[in-house]
DNA sequence: ACACAAAACGCAACAACGTTGCAAATTAAT
DNA sequence: ATTAATTTGCAACGTTGTTGCGTTTTGTGT
């Protein structure tokens, strides 16, 4: 049905299994970000714990999502733009975490702004988050 | 001797013991962050594993020290400056971690710049992280 | 459609990280 | 100095993440 999913794996050179396509149909179906958890909670045993690390590890590797650092230990991921592939990202958005329902999403439209970093030290990446209470929340 | 370390953990409304002792002047002998391996490292066995931890989180709730989220899932604590305490902390400086040697560095000079958010979310905490090659790596 | 090579999977075992409960030791207060 | 409150170490446990290996599945060439 889904042939979309399909045809993304294929265009980053990913092999099409069972496990694969739902692990990048939860995060298509999904607003914001995930966790290891997130995903092996969504998936209910139907795979292995170590398919699902070396799932996020192939998707991360060929550009396919990319990884938020938290404050609370525990890595998320969200998928990248189309134009970002190859370990290559244009990840330069703030990503935003609610402390009421945790949930971590990407602001797209907020780019971080650039910084005088002091001399002798050269940038190569830059993580921005936010944490507060978001729109839903707010609501 | 070091009369000054006491002090600064009674000032804190905590009770002197050797651990804390210890771990605090790790902190102060140290210019960058450091993790809880890098103390547990240092301390040698000295310690239980469990009093680092529990060390850690009453130096955090006191707010000797605050914590710093880091692409590898692995989080580090950096001292405070003396203006914040209690747990409310003026820590709107940028983190820097080096690719090269893995320290993990506050640029106290470096100020998170102001951000705007979409409409509804309301910001509460920024960290900023920036990683690349230290002053000392690039040398 | 079939056979074969390559890749991915599940399982088991293991290592690192982090938490909790409790008895013994240490600290602070009277 | 005695006592109450905190802190410590130990043991046990749970979670998170990794590695090796035999089996299964996928992709490829015929």
């Amino acid at each position: 049905m889904n042939k979309k999913t399909d045809e993304l794996l294929k265009k980053n050179q990913l092999s099409v299994t069972a496990g694969r396509r739902q692990i990048l149909e939860f995060f298509l179906r999904q607003e914001g970000a995930l966790s290891h958890n997130d995903i092996e909670k969504k998936a209910d045993g139907k795979f292995d714990r170590v398919t699902v690390y070396r799932t996020l590890q192939a998707f991360l590797e060929k550009g396919l999502i990319h990884s938020i650092p938290t404050a609370d230990n525990s890595i998320r991921y969200a998928l990248c733009k189309d134009d970002c592939s190859g370990g290559h990202h244009h990840d330069d958005h703030v990503h935003f975490i609610c402390n009421t329902c945790g949930s971590t999403v990407c602001l797209e439209d907020v780019t971080i702004p650039a910084i005088k970093l002091p001399g002798g030290f050269v940038k190569q990446q830059v993580d921005m988050l936010v944490s507060g209470i978001c729109k839903s929340c707010n609501g």
